[in-house]
DNA sequence: TTTTAATCGAGAAAAATATATCGAGAAATT
DNA sequence: AATTTCTCGATATATTTTTCTCGATTAAAA
């Protein structure tokens, strides 16, 4: 790889990292200074080698016999990740998923933050959430553009979901984080990362449907 | 593929199948009688071989130039992940994330039924959520036996994720739908399906990331 | 010091997944 | 009735992703 190439990488790669990341985290606080690729696969049920070519992505070049150094692996992969510089979001549709998400603290260490909530239901605009503010959606393009905010949030029903998406992306919003079981219609620029709890649900229905099936 | 013969189901499919689905749910809601998959590739940006493939996994047998009979393939798309016979579930973590899925009535279309949760603070046992009700977590040993229940969603914290599982597995449970960011360590013929939202994030932070570095 | 054991990383092989090609069938059009 | 258009589904090909193999390197043990 020469100096610029810009190399793809493989979502399966990305999707491993913050695993990895998990247990990194937890040997750090353990005091663990070391770990091997045989390791982290064993906790991961992984392969090593899948491991060692996940790593390899971040640039950090292990030792024989003992590893990759842990405190340096960590900083590698969430710099990878972007996780290092923590990307201003917000947050459409303060309901019960909404509201959870708003209230759950990790995902600064996840690399986003989150100073903004917005919802239609003018009961809801006012009130705040561990600090973040609710505003009524019509506030949003106006915010938005002032705010200089990259990440959209949308947890609105599904029937919402693309007209959130839109005034998310005039207001200037890069990228999506989509809870609404919808597909989005969005210019190809932008980035949609969908949570599809349905599409988790199918694999665990099918194969515990399977394997009910097979001790028949 | 002969009578009897199990093929294995790629998870790709598995998680292709409910997008489908819900295009055909409203393709019959419009009155639409076929579709071919041509149509549905397209909404959803796939390859329409990729989309027929699938669909083959279902038994459905298309028709030339009108392609798929809308009610007979949503059928057999439900049938195929088992959401046909609704599987019943308990939760345990009856915390913000708890709290919204407990309260989201979708699930029972995606082939699932919360019939109790289940939370270590004693404040939130005796409380109700949507009829479901919600006990001590001392309790959840008994009733799994006695309620015969298959699934079990975890939404507890990281740190009670594995001993949660434990307790579900010890109480017969099958299938465990797990949120917690941790590896479970539960035998192999247990079924679990991992929520990883710090690993959708990373998939959305890097390609963000990547996006604003291609751009200077 | 020599031997042993564990690991990395490069390259090859295998497996899984996605895409392309094309003949045949069915509906619509001329 | 012939032609065009669209689609299925079988087969082949391409791509992606995972796994295997092995020599080189390092640390610890003998
Ligand atoms: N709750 C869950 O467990 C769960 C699970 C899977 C998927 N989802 C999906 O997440 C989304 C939200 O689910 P929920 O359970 O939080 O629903 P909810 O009804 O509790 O919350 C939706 C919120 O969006 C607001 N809203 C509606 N239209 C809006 C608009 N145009 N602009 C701004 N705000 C608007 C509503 O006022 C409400 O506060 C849905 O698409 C749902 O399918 C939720
Ligand atoms: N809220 C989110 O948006 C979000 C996002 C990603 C991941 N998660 C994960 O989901 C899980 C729950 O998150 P949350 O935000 O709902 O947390 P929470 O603190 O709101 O809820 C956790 C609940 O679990 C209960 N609990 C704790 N230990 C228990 C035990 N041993 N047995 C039974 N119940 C127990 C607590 O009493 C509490 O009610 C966590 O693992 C979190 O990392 C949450």
């Amino acid at each position: 790889m020469t100096t610029k190439e810009i190399k793809h990488v493989p979502e399966p790669v990305l999707r491993r990292l913050p695993r990895y990341l998990q247990i990194l985290t937890r040997l750090k606080e353990e005091g663990i200074k070391e770990v091997s690729s045989t390791r982290i696969a064993d906790e991961l049920r992984l392969d090593s080698t899948q491991v060692r070519k996940d790593i390899e992505f971040t640039g950090i070049i292990g030792k024989p016999k003992t590893g990759f150094l842990v405190p340096q692996l960590i900083h590698a992969i969430e710099s990878f990740l972007n996780w290092d510089n923590v990307t201003d979001a917000f947050l459409v549709g303060a309901g019960s998923l909404g509201t959870a998400i708003l209230g759950y603290p990790g995902f600064n260490n996840y690399g986003i933050n989150i100073i903004a909530a917005f919802d239609s239901n003018p009961e809801k605009a006012g009130g705040t959430i561990r600090n973040i503010p609710i505003f009524h959606i019509d506030k949003l393009p106006d915010l938005s553009h002032r705010m200089h905010v990259h990440i959209g949030i949308i947890t609105v029903p599904a029937a919402a979901a693309n007209e959130v998406a839109t005034m998310m992306i005039d207001g200037g919003i890069k990228a999506i984080w989509n809870f609404a079981p919808v597909q989005l219609r969005v210019p190809k620029e932008i980035i949609v990362e969908n949570v599809l709890l349905h599409a988790s649900l199918s694999v665990l229905t099918r194969k515990l449907g399977q394997s009910i099936q097979d001790q028949k």
